[in-house]
RNA sequence: GGGUGCUUAGCUCAGCCGGGAGAGCAUCGCCCUUACAAGGCGAGGGUCGCAGGUUCGAUCCCUGCAGCACCCA
C-alpha cells in the first residue's frame, strides 16, 4: 500500500538511485534492428549550476529519451559538461585575487592546475542537480570537452581544416577586451545604446604660409583615436569638399599631415560630410583604409598609415624605437578615458574644438566582462566559414536537418548567408592550446604534436620550438560535440550508432554560437549532419515577464522549487555577493513581496509537469509558480487516486489469473477514454507539443479517472447484488486503466509513476522491474466502443443535471432526492434501468419514478436530457422564486442561441453554399434548442401559476 | 532601418482543416459524502488589440494600424 501522504522528497532520491545503480540509462544493446534514438546534452558549464532554462530543457530533453527508450528504441542521452574557457578561467580568476594574486603572479601552469582544482571542487553541482532532476543521462560515458579523448579530437579538427587551407593566422582587426586581455568574435561582443558626446574636431588645412587658416570639421564619438588618424575621407560626389581632395590637413598635437582622401565611406548628410579615417581601431575605418593603402599619401605614413595607439589595457602605448615620435609624450602610458579628456582639453585650448554634443551610441561590451570592446589590430586564427556554411545552408534547405518550430530557419539562413570568417584564437589560458609551433625565426609549423611536427620535418633537437600561446573558443569543441562524445577521430560502435542524432534541443540564443557551427563541422568531418531536428525552445522569464539575472535578483533556482526554501534564506540567497548595496534592498524588498511565504516543497515531478504544460512552442514562458502548486496537486491526486485503486484491488480477485469478467457501461467507457488519451498523448510528445500531452494527462487523471470513473465504479464494487464477474472486471478495469495511465505519464514525471507502478504492476500482472524499461502504452482499436460512450455521456448528463438543480438551489449533498421522470423514450427508459445504481450513487437519488403522463407531475425543478426530462418535486426543497429565476437564465440562454441560429439558417446563401453536413447540424441544432425552450417555458409558466 | 513573434476570462496560457469561445489558477456559493480539504459539488466571468478585406460564415485566412518582446544592422 502506498503511503497515506504523497512525499515526493523520499520517493524521488530513493527512485532515481535505484535507476542509476542498475544501469537503466545506458542504451541497451539491442537487436540490430531496433532503431537508435540520442539526444546530445548542450553541455553546461562544468563549474556552474542548474539555472530554470536548464531545469526546462533537461525536462523537454528528458520526456522526449525515456518516451522513445519505452518505445523499445536504442536510446542514448549523452550526458557530458563543457569547460567554458572565459567564463570559467574568470571565476578562479576571481578567486585567487582574494588571496591577493593575479594569473601572472602563479604563471600559466599552476594557474590551469588551480582551474583543474576549482574544477574538481565545484564541478560535480550541475551534474547532482541534473540528477535532482530526473534526468535519464548516460552517466556511465560522461564526457567533458577538456578530457583527452575530446581533445584529440580538437586537435585532428584543427589540423585536418588548417591543411586543407580553412584556417590561417592573420594580423587583422579583431574585438579586444581590454580588461579579460583577449580578442572575442563577433557573438561575444553586445551592443546597447548608451549615453555618450560627439566632439567635433577642426583640423587645419595645410595652406601656403601666410594664408588665412582654413579647417576641416571632423565628427567623431572618440576622439583619442585621432593620434592613430591616417587620413580625413570626404565623398568623391560632395561637391563642397571635391576641389580638397588630393590635400592635405595637419593632425593636431601630432605634427603629422594626412592626406584628404575621397571614399564613398564618407556620407554628406551625416555631420559635416568629412570622416577621420583611424584605421586600426576602426572596422570601417579599416575598410576605407584597404582601399587606399597603395595611394602614396598613405602608405609613405608610418606602418602605411595602420598606426595602433593602444597597448593590451587599451592606454596609449610607447614609441618603438624607430618610431621617433609617433604618438606624443603627453598621452603616453594614459588610459584611453583619461588621454581622451586631456586630448580634448588639449585641443580646446588649441582652439580646434568646435563643439561638443550629447549623442546616443551604440556602446560595443563584452559579454562575459562588460567591458568596452575594443577594435584592436592582433595576429588570430581563423576559420574560413565560407566553405563551410554553403552544405550547412543547403542541409537545412534541402530538409536533411528540420527546425521546429519551422520558422527558425530563417534565422539560421540569414546569418549563414552573411557570415564572417570566425576567430577562434584566445588569449587566456584555460582551453585546448592551439596546436601551432613556431621555429626562431617565426615560421609556423601545425600539427597534432610536437613530436609530429620534428618527425615530418626531420627537425633536430637544436630547433627550438614555442607552442602558440592561444588556446581556442570554447566554442570549437562544442561544435564537435556531436560526434567527438561519441569516440571520435575513432570509429566506434557508438558514432556508427547514435550518429547523426535525432534531435537537438536548445535555446534560440545558441543557434549561431552552437548549431550553426555544429552542422558544418559535423557535415565537414562526418560527412552527415549532426542531428535531424532542432526543436528551439523558449526563454524561461520570471512572473512579471522579466529575464531571469543575478543583478536582477530574480532567478529561481530549481532545486528550491523542489525541496522548497523559506523566505529568509532565500533574500540572502538572492543578495548575497552583491556589488550594490542598494541593489540588494530592492531586490530584497521585491522578493518579500513576491514570495512573502518563501516556496513551498513541490517536488521534481510537478515542477518537470510545469515545464511541460507551459512549453508550447516558440514563446516565452513566465514562471508562474501557481501552475506548479496547481500540478503539486495533480500528483497528489494521482496518488490518492491510487491509494484508492490498490485499496480495492490489493487482496482481491482482479481477473488477472481467468475468471468470468463482466465490463460495465464504465469500464468501457473509461478504456475508451484512455485508448483516445494514449493516442493523443503519443501524438502530442511526437510532435513536440509537450503542452498538449501535458493537458491530455491531466484531463484524462482528474476529469475522467477521478472524477467520474472512480465514482462509478463504487456501486459496483460495493454492491451485495453485483455479480462476481462485474467486480472483477471493474478491479480488473481499475488496475489496468491505472497501470497503463502510468506508463502513459512517465516521461513528464518519472518518480510518482515508477513509485505507485511498482505496487501496481503485480496486480495488473504485467512484468518489469522498472517503469523506465516498461513498453510505452500503444492505442488498443479493440478498446474504443462508441456505444458506451454514448451511453455514459447519458448518464453524465442525468447526474450534472441534478446537481446543477442541487447546486443553485443550495440542497446539501447529504439530503437524498426524489426524482421523477417525464417523457422518456423506449432507450431513455433502458439507459435508466441499467444505470439506475450510477445516479442513486452520484446524484443521490432517493427514488426514481417513471412518469407516464407528464401532465400529472407536481410542481417541480426541472433538467433536460435530450427529449427527457428530470423533475424534483419542490415541496419543501425549491423556492419558487428561485427556480422561476434559474429557468429565466436558462430561457435566455437558449433564446440567445436560437435566434443565431435562425438567422443563420435563414440566409438563403449558408443553405446553399455552406456543406450540407454543417447545414444539417445546425437544422438539428436548432430542432432541440427549439424543443428544450418550449419545455423550460411551459415548466416556468406551470410554477408562475402556483 | 530590416526581420521574427506576440496581443483570447482578473492572472498564466490552449484553441487543429474557417462552422456552437476552452483549461489551470484566482473569485463567489454549498459541503469534513467511507482515495484525496493539496479535496468534492455547483456558479459567475470574454466586443478574441483596432480598422478594413475575402467568405454564406472569421479568434482562425489576407492587408493596414497600434502596442509589447526579441534578433540583425
Amino acid at each position: 500500500m502506498l503511503d497515506k501522504n504523497y512525499d515526493p522528497q523520499t520517493l524521488e532520491q530513493t527512485w532515481y538511485d535505484t535507476w542509476e545503480a542498475n544501469g537503466y540509462f545506458a542504451p541497451h544493446d539491442g537487436e540490430a534492428s531496433a532503431t537508435s534514438y540520442c539526444i546530445m546534452i548542450p553541455p553546461p558549464n562544468v563549474t556552474g549550476s542548474l539555472h530554470m532554462g536548464h531545469a526546462f530543457q533537461d525536462t523537454v530533453m528528458d520526456a522526449l529519451v525515456r518516451f522513445h527508450r519505452m518505445r523499445g528504441e536504442r536510446t542514448l542521452w549523452q550526458a557530458g559538461t563543457d569547460h567554458a574557457g572565459i567564463a570559467t578561467q574568470m571565476v578562479v580568476e576571481r578567486l585567487i585575487d582574494g588571496e591577493g594574486l593575479t594569473r601572472h603572479d602563479l604563471g600559466r601552469e599552476r594557474f590551469v592546475e588551480r582551474v583543474w582544482d576549482w574544477k574538481a571542487e565545484s564541478g560535480g553541482t550541475i551534474t547532482r542537480q541534473l540528477r535532482r532532476m530526473g534526468a535519464s543521462l548516460d552517466w556511465a560515458h560522461e564526457r567533458f570537452t577538456m578530457d583527452e579523448g575530446l581533445s584529440a579530437a580538437v586537435r585532428e579538427v584543427f589540423v585536418r581544416l588548417f591543411e586543407e587551407g580553412l584556417i590561417y593566422r592573420g594580423k587583422r582587426l579583431v574585438n579586444w577586451d581590454p580588461v579579460l586581455h583577449t580578442a572575442v568574435s563577433d557573438l561575444e561582443v553586445l551592443s546597447e545604446e548608451e549615453n555618450g558626446h560627439m566632439w567635433d574636431l577642426r583640423y587645419p588645412l595645410v595652406q601656403p604660409p601666410g594664408a588665412e587658416p582654413r579647417h576641416l570639421v571632423v565628427s567623431t564619438t572618440r576622439p583619442e583615436t585621432m593620434l592613430g588618424d591616417c587620413a580625413v575621407a570626404v565623398n568623391p560626389e560632395d561637391a563642397r569638399y571635391r576641389h580638397l581632395i588630393g590635400e592635405f590637413v595637419e593632425l593636431p598635437l601630432t605634427g603629422r599631415r594626412i592626406p584628404i582622401i575621397a571614399d564613398e565611406h564618407a556620407d554628406p548628410e551625416l555631420g559635416t560630410g568629412c570622416v577621420k579615417i583611424t584605421p586600426a581601431h576602426d572596422f570601417n575605418d579599416h575598410q576605407v583604409w584597404l582601399r587606399h593603402r597603395d595611394e602614396t599619401a598613405i602608405a609613405t605614413q608610418p606602418h602605411g598609415g595602420l598606426i595602433s595607439i593602444f597597448t593590451p589595457d587599451a592606454a596609449i602605448r610607447t614609441n618603438e624605437p624607430q618610431e621617433g615620435e609617433l604618438l606624443p609624450g603627453a598621452y603616453i602610458g594614459l588610459d584611453r578615458y583619461e588621454a581622451r579628456r586631456r586630448i580634448v582639453a588639449d585641443l580646446e585650448a588649441l582652439g580646434l574644438l568646435a563643439a561638443v554634443r550629447d549623442h546616443r551610441l551604440q556602446q560595443p561590451r563584452g559579454d562575459r566582462s562588460g567591458a568596452v570592446i575594443e577594435p584592436y589590430l592582433t595576429d588570430q586564427w581563423y576559420v574560413r566559414v565560407q566553405p563551410l556554411a554553403a552544405p550547412a545552408i543547403a542541409a537545412v534547405e534541402g530538409g536533411d536537418i528540420r527546425f521546429v518550430p519551422d520558422n527558425w530557419k530563417n534565422t539560421y539562413f540569414e546569418w549563414m548567408r552573411n557570415i564572417q570568417d570566425w576567430c577562434i584564437s584566445r588569449q587566456i589560458w584555460w582551453g585546448h592550446r592551439i596546436p601551432a609551433w613556431y621555429d626562431e625565426a617565426g615560421n609556423v609549423y601545425v600539427g597534432r604534436s610536437e613530436e609530429e611536427i620534428r618527425a615530418r620535418h626531420s627537425f633536430g633537437p637544436e630547433v627550438t620550438l614555442a607552442q602558440d600561446p592561444d588556446v581556442l573558443d570554447t566554442w570549437f569543441s562544442s561544435a564537435l560535440w556531436p560526434f567527438s562524445t561519441l569516440g571520435w577521430p575513432e570509429r566506434t560502435e557508438r558514432l556508427a550508432t547514435f550518429y547523426p542524432t535525432s534531435v537537438l534541443v536548445t535555446g534560440f540564443d545558441i543557434i549561431f554560437f552552437w548549431v550553426a557551427r555544429m552542422i558544418m563541422m559535423g557535415l565537414k568531418f562526418m560527412g552527415e549532419v549532426p542531428f535531424r531536428e532542432v526543436y528551439i525552445h523558449g526563454l524561461v522569464r520570471d512572473a512579471h515577464g522579466e529575464k531571469m539575472s543575478k543583478s536582477k535578483g530574480n532567478v529561481l533556482d530549481p532545486i528550491d522549487l523542489i525541496d522548497g526554501i523559506a523566505l529568509e534564506p532565500l533574500v540572502e540567497k538572492r543578495t548575497r555577493g552583491m556589488m550594490q548595496p542598494h541593489l540588494a534592498e530592492k531586490i530584497a524588498r521585491q522578493t518579500r513581496l513576491d514570495f512573502p511565504d518563501g516556496i513551498p516543497a513541490f517536488g521534481t515531478d510537478a515542477l518537470r509537469f510545469t515545464f511541460a504544460a507551459l512549453a508550447t512552442t516558440g514563446r516565452d514562458i513566465k514562471f508562474d509558480l501557481g501552475r506548479t502548486e496547481g500540478y503539486r496537486n495533480f500528483c497528489n491526486k494521482l496518488w490518492n487516486a491510487s491509494r484508492y485503486v490498490l485499496m480495492n484491488t490489493e487482496g482481491e480477485d482482479c481477473g488477472r489469473d481467468g475468471g468470468e469478467q463482466e465490463l460495465s457501461v464504465a469500464d468501457r467507457w473509461i478504456r475508451t477514454r484512455l485508448a483516445e488519451t494514449t493516442g493523443a498523448v503519443t501524438e502530442a510528445i511526437g510532435s513536440y507539443r509537450f503542452d498538449l500531452a501535458a493537458q491530455s494527462l491531466y484531463d484524462f487523471t482528474w476529469s475522467a479517472f477521478c472524477d467520474w470513473y472512480l465514482e462509478l465504479c463504487k456501486p459496483t464494487l460495493t454492491r451485495p447484488e453485483a455479480s462476481a464477474a462485474a467486480k472483477r472486471g471493474a478491479r480488473r478495469t481499475l488496475i489496468t486503466t491505472l497501470e497503463t495511465l502510468l506508463r502513459l505519464a512517465h516521461p513528464i514525471m518519472p518518480f510518482i509513476t515508477e513509485e505507485i507502478w511498482q505496487k501496481v504492476r503485480p496486480l495488473a500482472g504485467v512484468p518489469g522491474e522498472t517503469i523506465m524499461l516498461a513498453p510505452y502504452p500503444v492505442v488498443d482499436p479493440q478498446a474504443t466502443d462508441p456505444a458506451a460512450s454514448a451511453e455514459m455521456e447519458w448518464v453524465m448528463q442525468c447526474i450534472l443535471g441534478v446537481r446543477r438543480i442541487r447546486g443553485e438551489m443550495n440542497i446539501p449533498p447529504s439530503r437524498a432526492l426524489p426524482i421523477l421522470i417525464a417523457n422518456a423514450s423506449a432507450q431513455d427508459r433502458a439507459r435508466l434501468a441499467a444505470n439506475r445504481h450510477y445516479l442513486d450513487f452520484l446524484a443521490r437519488t432517493e427514488s426514481v419514478t417513471l412518469l407516464e403522463d407528464s401532465a400529472a407531475a407536481p410542481e417541480a425543478a426541472i433538467a433536460l436530457v435530450g427529449e427527457m426530462r428530470i423533475l424534483i418535486p419542490m415541496a419543501g426543497l425549491i423556492d419558487k422564486d428561485a427556480e422561476l429565476k434559474r429557468l429565466a437564465k436558462e430561457i435566455a440562454r437558449l433564446q440567445a442561441d436560437l435566434e443565431r441560429i435562425g438567422a443563420k439558417l435563414a440566409n438563403p446563401s449558408f443553405v446553399d453554399k455552406a456543406p450540407a453536413a454543417v447545414v444539417q447540424k445546425e437544422r438539428e441544432r436548432l430542432e432541440g434548442q427549439r424543443a428544450a425552450l418550449a419545455r423550460l417555458e411551459e415548466q416556468a409558466a406551470r410554477i408562475r401559476a402556483l
